[in-house]
DNA sequence: CTTGTTTGTTGCGTAAAATGATATATAGTT
DNA sequence: AACTATATATCATTTTACGCAACAAACAAG
């Protein structure tokens, strides 16, 4: 028995729905499915009456239930118990990240964080996630956000987070970029993406990613604009200037996502690893330490 | 988090002796160092001070501990209770096992059957565990524990609970034997062997495997003596008559293992692997599903 | 001071477990 | 009858955990 499977067994007998916990819980159907299995085999109980149309808690689901919710609330207690007795870290960290790292990965990490150590203040600095290393050497902020740089200097940390797939994003309102997509059918082959307009990153790590699988491709795009921030790259998608790339995490936290279209493309796109960073000495800063242990802790198991 | 990581924790802070830990919980010492260094890294604190001498609870350890406890017995009694709404099964089961297994095998899986199922009456049989097949083929008992068949009918089910090593077992007093053993060191070559009295099972897998043994390091051994049963064995060798072999469950549990010693081999021995049989009819029979499950979920994980 | 012993940790190769993608089966819907 | 939705089975891959052996640090004995 281990945590994660008592919460996907909650979110499930919330859902009803193996597909939608699975997205829930980051994590597909059929391993759901398996994880209700190792419960139902250590309980020796079946826990969910399931044929394939119907999801309903047994009696014994229900008892479990209970027992399964007591044990996460007893678990983040004595989390927080555990960081209370410590000696209340106080002071003031500055964070640097992009506006929508501020909304997925920082607010992931924070919720932990900010139940750890309550005394500590954050001052949080946003702007393109391509300043992020150059902010962090130059002493500007503590911690940054990032993507996984190409090379770093050996005085500066780096720890992955999270990755997330880049996706191609087209408008969707009627204009003349999508009719040329229209024509072609769903599936976007290089070639037909040459053609297009593509609005790309000015800069920074995601331009790189992009600019190798062009090359890769051996296609040669054309730009139709260079803009900064991941942000804007949606909005100039979504007036129907062009089509874009950006990491699905800017797509997921963006208010213009029912604007735009996700479209597969052949071969799949890179994903961007999105991680921290710090200088090395400043690690030493206990207020620093505490943020990174945190922060990787916050992602290495989802508890 | 998970619970065998909790019980480790748990039995590390009465004994604060990883090596210790490690034998009581079938773990080697490195594996539990890293359990709790998952644990710490999880909850983001030192629970224990170490260095290599001394082991001790931080006041976060003692915290966690409290936690941990609650968190076993919590989790126990939701399996209590969900077994409780259950039919309550009752009614008389049969099982056959050698008088070993009783203590070791049969002792763990009955600590879990009895919980589940207070109502079925057991009809405990002991006996060689070499006759186990045939007993539960014939109709004698429902259930038994015996080691893993060569090969067994189709309408008999096999399931494999746990594994023992065979050991040399060699007396613990001054005797003949003893001084012949004295004589060429600690680690005992396949030659030595063959020149020492062997005490030997009269049949089954475990007289079959060290036939084999014997067969791949191209000797022959001197038959001193051919007993039934294990337990047998080991009181053979404590009187000093010659060296035998028997899997080292049957040593763990052995009042005379105090006065046998365990000699290592080269090549190594097999191990025995240790399962239960039952006829595949009978297995609609619900109290003989209900044993069967109740085992094995008993070793598959601990929990 | 040197040598030996005990014991927790680390590196590395291997074994087991968990996962995702895809295929399959089955119930409901049009 | 064809189609959709959905839980599960299968297979290949990835991730994780483990044991062994080497190592390091602390104490004891001489």
């Amino acid at each position: 028995m281990n945590l994660k499977e008592l919460q996907t067994f909650i979110h499930l007998s919330q859902s009803l729905h193996f597909g939608r916990t699975g997205d829930a819980m980051h994590l597909s159907a059929s391993a759901v499915s398996r994880s209700i299995m190792r419960l139902e085999e250590q309980a020796g109980v079946a826990l969910f009456e399931r044929d394939n149309r119907r999801v309903q808690l047994t009696a014994a689901g229900r008892e479990f239930l209970r027992y399964a919710e007591q044990a996460v609330v007893n678990w983040q207690s004595v989390l927080q118990r555990l960081h209370i007795q410590g000696e209340a870290l106080q002071g003031e960290l500055g964070v640097f990240c992009s506006v929508t790292a501020s909304y997925s990965v920082l607010s992931n990490i924070l919720e932990v964080f900010r139940q750890r150590y309550p005394a500590i203040e954050l001052k949080l600095h946003t702007g393109d996630q391509a300043d992020a290393i150059e902010r962090i050497v130059e002493g500007g902020e503590d911690v940054g956000i990032t993507a996984k740089p190409k090379q770093l200097s050996s005085r500066v940390l780096y720890q992955e987070l999270t990755r997330s797939p880049l996706r191609l994003l087209v408008p969707n309102i009627p204009c003349a970029v999508n009719e040329q997509i229209a024509a072609v059918g769903e599936v976007l082959s290089p070639a037909v993406l040459a053609n297009l307009p593509f609005i790309l990153p000015e800069r920074g790590v995601a331009r790189t990613l992009i600019e190798q699988w062009f090359r890769q491709q051996q296609i040669k795009p054309s730009v139709y604009a260079q803009v900064g921030g991941h942000e804007a790259i949606v909005s100039t998608v979504a007036l129907g200037l062009g089509i874009g790339v950006v990491p699905e995490l800017v797509l997921a936290t963006s208010f213009l996502r029912e604007r735009v279209r996700v479209i597969p493309v052949e071969p799949a796109l890179p994903s961007m690893e999105i991680g921290m960073v710090a200088l090395q000495q400043r690690l030493s800063n206990p207020l620093v330490k505490a943020f990174w242990d945190c922060a990787k802790s916050s992602y290495s198991s989802l508890n």
